[in-house]
Parts: structure tokens; sequence; C-alpha cells
DNA sequence: TCAATAGTGTCTTTTAGACACTATAGG
DNA sequence: CCTATAGTGTCTAAAAGACACTATTGA
């Protein structure tokens, strides 16, 4: 139910404020890529901004911002993505991801935030929003990394150059997203820490898209309309982090009723045979499912389907 | 993130009266079964209550309340099942569904609605809480049913006798769970109805009940904490509303690492060879998973996994 | 005896995964 | 020629599903 008539003996309705966050996903070049690594190796970066006012001032967050008060929630999502990267419509796919509501999530009182995750294609480098300082697209492996470490010697950001030269978002000493280097401190926390209960809110969204590219198409969400087989698998490598046997996903993902649709026409390549191009297809769940390849029988990890979300438990909490 | 500072130039923050709604499943005997049919079939009841006052005065709703100013959203969700059902420490599981926020959901206001799904063992017959004229178990088949049918004939209860006699909950002629009796109208509207957005929660609900016992041990939940492969597959069959062959179930579920732990013990029966008693085991993910007997190639119907959830799509509107 | 449920085994089909082999591009 | 990617075929193992058969109870 929704609440109850003043004459009820309820608790009284407490009033939050009520604010959307987003968990948008989208694969892009690793940055700062050493000389002699392949190049154009896809690693999935996830879109935060600066927060340019207290709390938590000047630490890196999710864009978000509060709902207004006519405003759908699934409605405000999209405007906040609208803003935060320059693009009105949004290619991809949106769904909502969780609710984080808990009594001290925010200092400043009780906001309740919906989350929402996104999936694109590689978007533009974002354009400063009116409400951060600044915000960029950042290689969420950094930011999952225990402590610094699983970030792969040589393959990832070295510190300060997650950023392209010339991608015209200076580096900043304030960068989540180098890994590897000092961490500083802003009022005794480490500056890597995303704000808030971010942290938890951006795990929950990588689980999500993990598991759900497995039973559904929203991984050509990242792909542009049409694409190549190998860039679908690309696709799937990256966000699960795992290599896949070109010649198996090619059968399976062509013989997935509805997955794809030929259009016919051919990529064109640099060196190699010219691959087919493909258009998203109409089925909205895969038979047979992408399985991610499985960690022995004992249990991997997570705890619930999340239903129709498939398996990944939904917490509550920050 | 979770919002800005005042000084920022984003619409102003709505503040909303913070609600939780349960979709409280469990598994009942059908009542009201015919002489003659087969007794003691299973079927998915949802908790109901009957609003007490406007509006949708009279209507059946989900159980749910307002969250407490410095209460937790699981908190208030395990108190609002706690008061609604007597029972304190619920046995089963709990997990949030989704968050229904959009304006107009509700005439009074904005009041934006954090769902979550409870799965239980057979619990008792509802308390009256003080928030409901009254509280009851529905069949889940009658009120997702798309208008009077879809009720097998005859196995479905017929007007008014939904209640097994000597439940203490008397039938009332507002019964929402008459299929197949006269649809009266309470302000124009199909009285069946359920109030809000609730039927769409519902929806969901159920959805992510029937693809959470695919990838996870969930289905348990509605077992007590002993229960035979039969048993299990009964559950199966009512969530699904299929058939399952008893022997390949029993081999699958028991082969299933970490889903089940022999007891040692042997159940006692009317009829039949006894069975094994298991417990739950430690898994929190199936492998391999409990799939869904599969219609054909073409879509399955739903949009995503969410779900490691896997597979269901979340909306975010009523 | 029979009916009913529990549990095992056997066979076929489908799918996953390893991997050989051919096709078509650029260098 | 080479290398690199695309795409097909073939084999094996795992899993799903159909179903025969045995086991153990109560009536």
């Amino acid at each position: 139910m929704s609440s109850e008539p003043s004459p009820a003996p309820e608790p009284p309705p407490a009033l939050v404020a009520l604010a959307v966050d987003l968990v948008a996903l989208t694969l892009r070049p690793a940055a700062g890529t050493p000389a002699g690594e392949p190049v154009d190796q896809d690693t999935l970066h996830v879109l935060l901004v600066q927060r340019a006012y207290p709390p938590f001032a000047g630490r890196w967050a999710l864009p978000g911002g509060f709902v207004g008060p006519d405003e759908g929630l699934r409605d405000a999502a999209t405007r906040e993505l609208a803003e935060e990267t320059g693009v009105r419509r949004l290619p991809g796919h949106l769904e909502q991801l969780a609710t984080y509501g808990d009594p001290g999530r925010d200092p400043r009182g009780r906001v309740v935030s919906v989350a929402f995750l996104a999936l694109a294609p590689g978007l533009p480098d974002p354009v400063a929003g009116s409400d951060a300082a600044s915000s960029r697209w950042v290689p969420v492996r950094s930011l999952l990394a225990p402590s610094g470490d699983r970030v792969p010697l040589g393959s990832e950001a070295p510190p300060g150059s997650e950023v392209p030269a010339g991608a015209g978002v200076p580096a900043r000493s304030e960068d989540p997203a180098t890994a590897a280097g000092p961490i500083r401190r802003v009022d005794g926390a480490d500056e890597r820490a995303l704000a808030f209960d971010h942290l938890a809110i951006l795990r929950d969204g990588v689980e999500r898209a993990r598991s759900k590219i497995e039973y559904s198409p929203a991984a050509t969400a990242f792909c542009p309309p049409e694409f190549t087989v190998g860039q679908l698998r690309r696709v799937y490598e990256t966000v699960w982090d795992t290599r896949l046997d070109p010649r198996n996903f090619h059968r399976k993902v062509t013989s997935a009723a509805g997955f794809l649709v030929p259009t016919g026409r051919t990529s064109r390549r640099d060196g190699g045979r010219p691959a087919e191009l493909f258009r998203r297809g109409p089925a909205t769940l895969l038979h047979p499912a992408m399985l991610r390849p499985t960690a022995p029988p004992p249990a991997r990890g997570q705890d619930g389907a999340g239903g129709a979300g498939g398996p990944g438990k939904i917490p509550d909490s920050p």
C-alpha cells in the first residue's frame, strides 16, 4: 500500500527528500594504455561527478539529483543522464536498480535515493553539469579494486593518465581512478572513496549489468545500432571480465532466436576478414541464455536472481 | 548521488511521504475445493488487507504503511509483515522488489512506496491490523486472471468460499478473490480491483518470485525447516503453475551442490513410500539452475533478468 | 493384493566448451 | 608469403527431458 489517512494509528508519515542516482555504464578504450600494449582494449567505465558542495565536497559521486515535485522516477533519471552527458535522446538501456533509503546514509537528513542502471554505447565525454564541479568516465575496475590492487599491471591507467590526451578534462589531483597513485585524504577519508553509499550502489549496478546480459539482449545497448559479432563478444568479455571463445560465442549468439538480425551488409576492417553486420533483434529474453563461464559447483557469490532482474541480491541499506 | 545542498541550482527537493508495501506470498491449500477434487492442492496466496479509510475505502490492498522517521526500509517492511501476520520472527525470505513513486499514484499527494517481496511457509490466518478493517490470504490466480477467466473450472474457489470453514474471517461480499462471482462496483470501479497500483506491484512480485526460485534456493522459503523433495517439487509446481516430472526433478534438485542437505531422517506418509527429509543447504545460487519448462525459442515474455536475478523488468510506474 | 509416492537407471536431445579447419581481408 | 579476424564443422561432456523399473508404505 501507499499510506494511510490521518485517522489511522500508523507511525506519522516521515517526509523525506527524494533523489535518483545513476549507475551509467559504457565501454571506452582504456586510457593511458602504455605503448606496446594492445590499443583499443575497451574497458567498463562509469560516469562520475565531482561534488562541488558539502557534504563530501571534492569527492566523486554517482550523478543524480532531486526528483521534481511532479516528475516521475524514470523521468528524473533520464533528465539527470541527459544533463550530465549532454545527450538528449539517450540510446541504450535504462532500468530501475534498487532504492537506498536507510536513515544515516546522508548526513543532511533523510534522503531516499532510487538508483537506476543505464547501459549505453560510447558516450561523449561528459559536460560539466550545473550541480558538479566536473564529471568524467572512470574505469570501474579501479573503483571496485579491493584496495588499489586487482589492477593488472600496465593494463590499467597509471596515475593521472586515465584521460586520453586532449580529452578536454584535465587530470585532477583528486582523480578517483588513480588506483596506483598515492592516496590523498580529505577530512580524514580516503579520497578515492566515493561519496555517500555510492560504492555499494555501483557494486550492485555492475553486478546487475553482469547478470542482465546473460538473460536479455541488453549487451547490445553497449553497441552502435549496427555491430559485428566480434564487437558484441568484446562487450561480454569486458563486462564479465573474461575471455570467451570467439567460435563458440559466434554459434551461441547467432542461434539464440531473435537476438540478432543480419543486415546483409558487412563491416570494413583494418586487417582480417570483414564481418557481417547485425542489428538487435526483437527478443526480450535470450534462449538459450548466455551464461557466464561457470565457476565450478560451489555457490557463485550472490544471493538472488532478482528475478526478473535475474540473480543478484538487492540490498536496501548503504 | 543523494542530493545537493541549498546553493545548488537543482530542482527544489520535493518532500514525499515514504511507505513500504509488501507482496507476501505463501502456499496454502486451495479453499473451497469441491468435494471429489484432490484435497491439499496447494495454491499461491498473497496477503491482502481491506482498507478502512479513503481513498479506496473498502477495497483490498497490499499490506504496508509509512516508514518511521528513523526506520530503515527493510526494518519497516519486517515490522509491517509482523503486524499483519502476528508473527514476530518471520521465517522465509525478504527482499526489495522495486520502488513505485510516480506522481499521481496516490490521490492524496506524492507517496513513494518501496515494495518488498516476502516468501514464507504457511503462515497463520492474518490478524486484523490496526490500519485495516480485515486482512486475509487470497489466491494469486484469482487476482491475476485477465478478467474472471483463467480460473480452472472447479479447482478454484467458488464465490464466497475462499476461506476454509472456521477460518475465523467471514466471507465478505467485497471479496476480491471471487473471480467467478458477480462484479460489484464501488464508486464506479470494479471492486475486485486492488487499490492504488497494487495490481502492478503484485504482478512484479509474482514474476520476481517465479524467476527467483530458478537461480536461488528461495523456494525453500515456502517450506518448513525440514521437507521432502516432493514438498519442494510442489512448491515449484505451484509457483510456476506447471507440472514437473517427479523423477527428473528429484535428480536435478539433489545434484545441485549445496541446495539440499539430507537429515538422515524420513517422513511418515499416509500412503506411499516414506521420503527422505532435507534441510536447506548453504548454496546461495543454484548450479545448475532449475529452469522453468521452456516455452519454445520465441521470447519468453519478460524483459529482463533482473536478475541474476535474473530476468524480469522492473517498472517504476504504476 | 492395489494404489500411491519415493527413488534409481537408461536413453535421447540439447547445449556448452575445446579446438581443427576454411575464408577473406591488410601488410 | 605473413598475420589477424570471421565463420563453419566436429568432437566430448554436461545437462534436460522422456520414461522403464524398483522400493516402501497404507488401505
